[in-house]
DNA sequence: ATCTCGATAGTCT
DNA sequence: GACTATCGAGATC
């Protein structure tokens, strides 16, 4: 799709350490487009990251809002590193680390559109990997989008997708990280550089609610909700 | 399209 | 003991 290929190299193609030491809302605006990538076993999973949301230690809806736990201990650490925490006795979510050290901030990768392993990912998800089939050979552009929401549209679905746990708390995601769980610039053509992004309240939380440090690209539908 | 609700377990008061 | 940075199913309009 779009000019991506399988072709990046995380030694050459991560997003060095510079780009997340700095402030959460300039992160999560910038990462959007960004390509989140996870090298398993099976295989790489990639998907194009179009919906994010900004976390900081003095914003009351931040788990570092109330200081250093055992449960956000990551959040405290280096930028570029990944906070997963486990939710709703189900469910886990991914944010990357932001801004200088001890800072307590954070960008939770809220949905991608999937760009490589769709049958990795609906295998993870628990789906019909034929009726995904069914539904791509029928290629209207509808069914991608609808099987994408399906499939990574929200912090919990994406996190399944992806096959990330506990296991990936505070791995280093970066250029000098050696995870398989990493984050590379798009290419240059497959981005709009017209896009508008929009800004809205953060989903889920009741702690200033009000606060718009969501993000997303205009018109894009690959989102967890409108 | 929009809502309400239940599942389920870790975290913090 | 209450709450939760969620999801999916089922009801209702």
């Amino acid at each position: 799709m779009d000019g991506h290929g399988d072709t990046f190299a995380r030694e050459r193609d991560a997003l060095p350490r510079s780009f997340f030491e700095r402030d959460a809302v300039a992160v999560a605006r910038s990462l959007l487009n960004c390509l989140l990538i996870h090298d398993t076993d099976a295989g790489r999973i990639m998907g194009r990251i179009s919906e994010t949301e900004a976390y900081t230690s003095d914003d009351p809806a931040s788990h570092s809002y109330r200081g250093k736990t055992e449960r956000n201990a990551a959040m405290f650490g280096p930028a570029g590193h990944a906070y997963v925490y486990f939710t709703y006795g189900m469910h886990f979510c991914l944010n990357v680390v932001t801004g200088s050290e001890a800072s307590g901030d954070a960008v939770l990768i809220r949905s991608v559109e999937p760009i490589l392993g769709r049958e990795l990912m609906s295998r993870r998800r628990g789906l019909a990997v034929e009726e995904i089939d069914r539904m791509s050979a029928d290629d209207t552009a509808k069914t991608g989008v609808r099987w994408g929401r399906i499939l990574c549209g929200g912090p919990g679905k994406l996190c399944q997708a992806f096959g990330i746990t506990r296991s990936e708390n505070d791995d280093d995601m970066t250029r000098d990280g050696n995870g398989r769980l990493w984050i590379a610039f798009p290419a240059a053509e497959s981005v709009n550089p017209q896009a508008e992004i929009t800004a809205s309240p953060r989903v889920g939380i009741r702690q200033a609610a009000e606060i718009p440090w969501r993000f997303t690209i205009v018109g894009d539908p690959f989102v967890s909700r409108r």
